[in-house]
RNA sequence: GAAGCUAGCUAGACAGUCGCCGCCAAGCAAUUGGGGGAGGAAAGUCCGGGCUGCAUAGAGCAGGAUGACGGCUAACGGCCGUACGCCGUGAGGCGCGGAAUAGGGCCACAGAGACGAGUAUGCCGAAAGGCGGACGUGAAACGCGGUAACCUCCAUCUGCAGCAAGACCAAAUAGGCUGGCAAUAGGCGUUGCUCGCGCUGCCAGCGGGUAGGUUGCUUGAGCGCAUGAGCAAUUGUGCGCCUAGAUGAAUGACUGUUACGUGUAGCAAUGCACGACAGAACCCGGCUUAUCGGCUAGCUUCUUUU
RNA sequence: GCGGGAUUGGUGAAAUGGCAUCACGAAACUUUCCCAAAGUUUAGUCGCGGGUUCGAUUCCCGUAUCCCGCU
């Protein structure tokens, strides 16, 4: 049985949190969504949302899409390595472009996991060797 | 029946799966169970108040706001009633800025002239001049002209800031104060050197205070019903109810049944798609703005029937 | 949470309540064999809706959009 919670800790609530993923400048993208990650020490996947006024001016709308994308971090973090993750909406989008949505989302994902699972590799390498 | 006016209400319903944020109960804990979780505008921040801090002997000036009359209210620039003006066939809607004899300013064009003088014709005069002054122009023309939504004066109100207010707890680093130790030495700077001058080390304690946390934080000028007062706004009394409290910020996503509306395909049954404006951030009373629709009540006009 | 400012031809800016102005650009015409330069002309509901006034870009109220500051 696999839990699916979104609890407090899995949140990233800390302005330290915040900028020191934003200084590893790890960064992938497509159209609408913007990742940042880094790699933690709690052994769990964490979430931070950013959701300017910019993209969109309407609150109802801000919050639309802050609540679609926990809710797909939600259903996927079991499939990720512990990773501090910030997720930055670069364009507006509304409820008919949710399954193109949850396409770049998993799609970021898959390249994330690639991504962190080469570089744990070059660690244990180097640590081989 | 159609077209309207005004006031009030509403802002789909039920069930399931996976979740989120408070509260209560159980439990050492993990967790489990119960119950609650956006609005009529939560918005704009245009007014008013509570609350909190600062300032303050008392009073006033300056500055700001309001401006028919009377009332309501904690208060208001709000609301109600009345009067007046305009619009509408009407139900109704909109508006209203006190004082021009306290003083200053302005009054384009036209007009003789825009407030100080004085045009035509006329009367008195030899003349100078005096009296009196139409028509027309214009928003306003001798009359104490118009304009105060120009300054101003008058009346009334007004200390300043805002929950990121304020209160409490309190790392790391840097600095402050006090005491003790070391010491007149050494180190650094000032010119290449010397002299001179300036700065200073270690330990303990103290208080201030940043990040962060706790509190303020939701029971209130509260809501509903009945009834009394009042034309009404409003208010007295009685009974009942408890109704979000987040803080990198919860209130969501999906599925099924069904109601209503719109579009579309179809002769039809029915199928498919879509669902207004918009998201609490200390709390209330208003105002303004956005809004697919639906319901109720009262009233008006037109048409038809009896 | 509190506060300030802007909106005028396509663009950037002026203007005491009395005809909306300047520069650049655009279009048309003149000039030239052609182009450039030069000259002439044209195009504004003064963001929107009300009010005050004889008259509003200007004064007052509301509103929309944009920008900025403090915390």
């Amino acid at each position: 049985m696999v839990n699916f919670r979104f609890t407090k800790q899995a949140k990233i609530v800390k302005t330290d949190d915040f900028s020191s993923v934003f200084n590893l400048r790890k960064r992938l993208a497509n159209k609408h969504l913007v990742m940042r990650y880094r790699l933690n020490e709690v052994n769990i996947a964490r979430l931070g949302l950013i959701v300017s006024k910019k993209t969109a001016k309407s609150a109802v709308q801000r919050n639309y899409m802050r609540r679609v994308l926990r809710e797909l971090f939600r259903l996927n973090q079991h499939n990720l390595p512990a990773v501090d993750l910030l997720i930055q909406v670069q364009k507006a989008f509304e409820k008919p472009d949710f399954m193109e949505i949850k396409q770049e989302f998993e799609h970021l994902m898959q390249k994330l996991v690639i991504k962190i699972s080469t570089i744990n590799n070059v660690v244990i390498s180097s640590q081989s060797n």
